[in-house]
DNA sequence: CATCCTTGCTAAAACCATTTAGCAAATGCA
DNA sequence: TGCATTTGCTAAATGGTTTTAGCAAGGATG
């Protein structure tokens, strides 16, 4: 006794009225001239039936199928990344809309592949998410649909989100100067001569631009600056180890959370305390943060905001152009001393 | 100039056939008797057209969308647990579908708007999958495609794909033993005595059974129990901070690796080293294990494996009901002594 | 030569919601 | 009263694909 799905067409019948009428009553159409009784029938035939619309068949009458893409070079590489499709999935939520996630491994043919697969579903917006890499590749495809580019950018989509890194920049350092540690800094992953030549991402050279502004504004230079291409754990505990050997920080400046993590490791070999001996701040809020002991204060990535600040723009009626900026807030936990005013 | 879609009729009309012969031909039909050149012919015509099919007009026509629901209490509580998706959406994309992911929040009102959103895009299956609860909560509606539960039970869906806890846990003690660690072990996240009455999750259940089978083959037992009924990294120092004060254990046979990394936290204040003084083992293979130093031994959570057998059953002519077990495997690092034989 | 089968193909219906064009009755206005 | 307008509603077309039913031509069979 398998149910038949119920129509439009059923409710119309149980109503007594054209499946017009019903239809253009159900989708509240705002100039339709259906009398108040008529709505009340339609809306108790709908009630009644549980009628629920048949969104391939509006697709394909419409064009439209309240669906967008979430296209990502990964799904998730943290914890905290997914924050981007979280924010994404409830923005969606909210405007009744659903998410198809799509994975592309920064693989040019799965990116090929991941576009088509989403157009053939008539999605209403795309999204590109990047959460590695910073400069998305994209396949010479058109899109015809609305598209913001999330946590990356791409000269073919001028909409796009980013994190208002420049800022957060400047906040590490301000933190730094309010908890009065203000010499024998040192940066953790980054040292422009070692590096000339080389090509940080856009996003991260704005960190470290609002990094040089902010110590400039107070006078302030690092004593020593730490380069690492990658910014793993292990790269960040032999770094401070080697540092260890030849002079003592007073603070950390740490360009994300697990370099952080590896110095947290080498300090507590060499027996200094945190943040007595030596404070840290860092980048990014990742899981780890507040694993660590004491706590990691982390100028934070805010990622669920910013998944859903795409998710608005797209759905907005035209996704304005340029960068949208979302600010990162500062996570204080027990690595930087508290000032006793 | 905006191009128009090419429709099959468009093919079927460059191809000098009707739009039948064109689809017949382009879906791969067995029985058909449509001539070699016939073929050929409708396949140019498409190539050169770029004919894609609309999504939408053969959902409509067949109610098969070529997409499956992903429905989660969360998108990814870890790194790792990403891995379910990751897998699911590699296999999805393998059979050419797409995969609609939706997060509930372990909410049934979140839920029920995620399961009508599914079905009302006409998706082929759905996968139900707990991140965090193990027993799921189903709102009351009925889901009429193929459904899996993933990483979790419910007695409505009988097919489920889970981690093969019982292997897992005997396959840590198993290391323990092959490492030489057999006396003064200390169980960390569990206590019978201590969780008299509550409930621990059925896959718990089954790693606790397993460790002990595999405790009790090899005529061993536990010095300490330490319960704890939250695992993470917080509740894994103090209960190691405290064991320390009263004994000196030799291995710690941890319930997950956060609060392994407790442990580690706590063994580190006490100078005491890993694993020449305390090895430790633990489960779940956590993006954590990696960054410890030393590594962290761990019986892996089989994320991706999971995601993607849950999409493989569902893709099957009948996905086979009951429990689809997982095997965990270890992941060696060097939190346990290597044995020198 | 009439009948039957096979081969190769097509016309048209069906899926379900939306939308355009328009009809009939009631009302308003002069 | 006569005409225009408004009100309340509907018939039918539309979107693109799949699928059922069946047609025409050619060959085989008796």
């Amino acid at each position: 006794m398998q149910k038949k799905r119920v129509t439009l067409a059923d409710v119309a019948r149980l109503a007594g009225l054209s499946p017009t009428a019903a239809s253009m009553i159900l989708t509240g159409r705002p100039d339709t001239r259906l009398s108040a009784e008529a709505h009340a029938k339609v809306h108790a035939a709908a009630a009644e039936l549980g009628y629920r619309p048949n969104v391939a068949a509006r697709a394909l009458r419409t064009d439209q199928s309240r669906s967008i893409a979430f296209i990502s070079d990964y799904v998730a590489t943290t914890r905290f990344a997914s924050g981007l499709i979280r924010g994404a999935l409830s923005a969606a939520d909210a405007a009744k809309n659903v998410l198809l996630v799509l994975e592309t491994g920064g693989e040019p043919a799965r990116t090929l592949r991941a576009i088509e697969a989403a157009l053939d579903r008539q999605v209403d917006g795309v999204i590109l998410a990047a959460m590695r890499a910073r400069e998305v590749f994209l396949p010479d495809i058109a899109i015809p649909v609305p598209t913001v580019m999330l946590n990356g950018t791409n000269a073919r989509f001028p909409t796009s989100v980013l994190p208002d890194e420049f800022e957060g920049g400047r906040t590490a350092v301000r933190l730094l100067v309010e908890a009065g540690v203000t010499d024998r800094l040192v940066l953790l992953g980054h040292n422009p001569e070692d590096e000339r030549g080389q090509f940080r991402s856009e996003p991260i050279s704005r960190r470290l631009a609002g990094i040089r502004a902010e110590m400039a504004a107070h006078g302030l230079t690092f004593a020593t600056e730490l380069s690492s291409w990658d910014w793993e754990v292990a790269n960040g505990y032999d770094l401070v180890r080697r540092l260890l050997r030849k002079e003592r920080p007073k603070g950390l400046l740490c360009l994300n959370d697990r370099l952080a993590f590896g110095a947290y490791q080498a300090l507590g070999e060499a027996h200094l305390s945190i943040p007595g001996d030596v404070a840290l701040i860092s980048f990014d809020n990742d899981e780890l943060a507040s694993y660590l002991r004491p706590g990691l204060t982390t100028i934070a990535l805010p990622h669920g905001n910013m998944g859903q600040l795409a998710i608005e723009l797209l759905l907005g009626a035209k996704p304005a152009a340029g960068e949208h900026l979302v600010p990162m807030s500062a996570v204080r936990r027990g690595s930087l001393p508290t000032t006793t005013l």
